[in-house]
RNA sequence: ACUUUUAUUGAUA
């Protein structure tokens, strides 16, 4: 199975959905039972492409083979659905994996957080994690990023900065309602900023035009010997081109080329739209072809 | 005991 299962996630990854489905008619055919795994697989990759109700439909398929859908498999749709805005068939499938007994884990939570967090309600973010510690569960790193973009993207950035600073000093999170409840800071999350957390909050404030802040907290993720990957540096050189840095953005573009971090087309993208939004056009050609020397395809 | 395959977070548009 494992095998087999190891090719299924291949062609999820490329959207091959139809081959996956033969794949795993095949499996059936050569005596080889699909398990749990294989139908998560197919299921992911269908959510990927948009493909929900089919996706809902494997639910049955599983059940009529006598596995039962886990965590993974109700969480992986239930994000399929949040992603697609599909709100009300999030709750029923929320429902339906609580009736048949079968528990939340934190990623469902951090699903639904984000989900919220999406749709400018933060507060309601504020009520899951509460529901999330009743569980017995703890925010994780990705639970505090979701929050801090969930701020950010809502004009709080102060109180997403208060959240990266107290994941700083205590390693955990405390997520409460601003008020100061300390809730479980005491637990053992390990929960320290990552490069998501500084790229969000960089990103936050460079769109606040809080560069110098920004650049602040640049310099203190490479201090803390943090792997600045290419979109941590794509953030900063975004927030300086639109500030009209052009000079230190590219300054960056070469430092991430001798760091062995290359820049990808994105960054290239960000770094020709702020020549071209300066009018500077011919300098935007001259990096389009530079990046192709490099060889990376423009899109 | 360990080990292979599946879900959630960040940039440009």
């Amino acid at each position: 199975v494992v095998s087999y299962n190891i090719i299924l996630g291949g062609l999820a990854k490329l959207g091959r959905i139809t081959e996956a489905r033969k794949l795993l008619e095949e499996m059936v055919e050569a005596n080889i039972e699909p398990d749990l795994v294989s139908y998560n697989i197919l299921i992911h990759g269908m959510c990927r492409e948009g493909m929900l109700s089919d996706a809902r439909r494997i639910l049955n398929t599983m059940r009529a083979s006598g596995i039962e859908p886990d965590t993974v498999t109700y969480s992986t749709i239930l994000d399929g659905y949040c992603k697609g805005g599909k709100v009300v068939q999030a709750r029923q499938l929320l429902g339906e994996m609580l009736r048949r007994g079968c528990f939340p884990n934190a990623v469902t939570f951090n699903i639904l957080i984000q989900s919220v967090c999406k749709e400018g309600r933060i507060s309601e973010a504020y009520k899951l994690l509460q529901k999330m510690r009743e569980r017995g569960l703890c925010p994780d790193t990705i639970t505090c990023n979701i929050m801090i973009q969930g701020l950010c993207k809502n004009g709080r950035v102060d109180n997403a900065i208060q959240i990266m600073d107290s994941m700083c000093l205590q390693g955990s999170a405390t997520i409460g309602e601003d008020e100061g409840s300390m809730t479980n800071a005491s637990l053992s999350d390990r929960c320290f900023p990552d490069v998501v957390t500084y790229s969000t909050v960089m990103d936050g404030l460079c769109k606040e035009g809080r560069l110098d802040e920004a650049k602040g907290l640049f310099v203190e993720m490479l201090e803390k010997g943090l792997e600045v990957d290419e979109i941590a540096y794509s953030t900063i050189i975004d927030g300086l081109c639109k500030q009209g840095e052009l000079n230190v953005a590219f300054k960056l573009l070469n430092e991430m080329q001798t760091r062995g971090c290359p820049p990808t087309k994105g960054t290239y993208n960000i770094l020709m739209q702020g020549l071209c939004s300066k009018g500077k056009i011919d300098r935007a050609y001259k990096l389009l072809e530079y990046m192709q020397k490099k060889g990376c395809a423009p899109d």
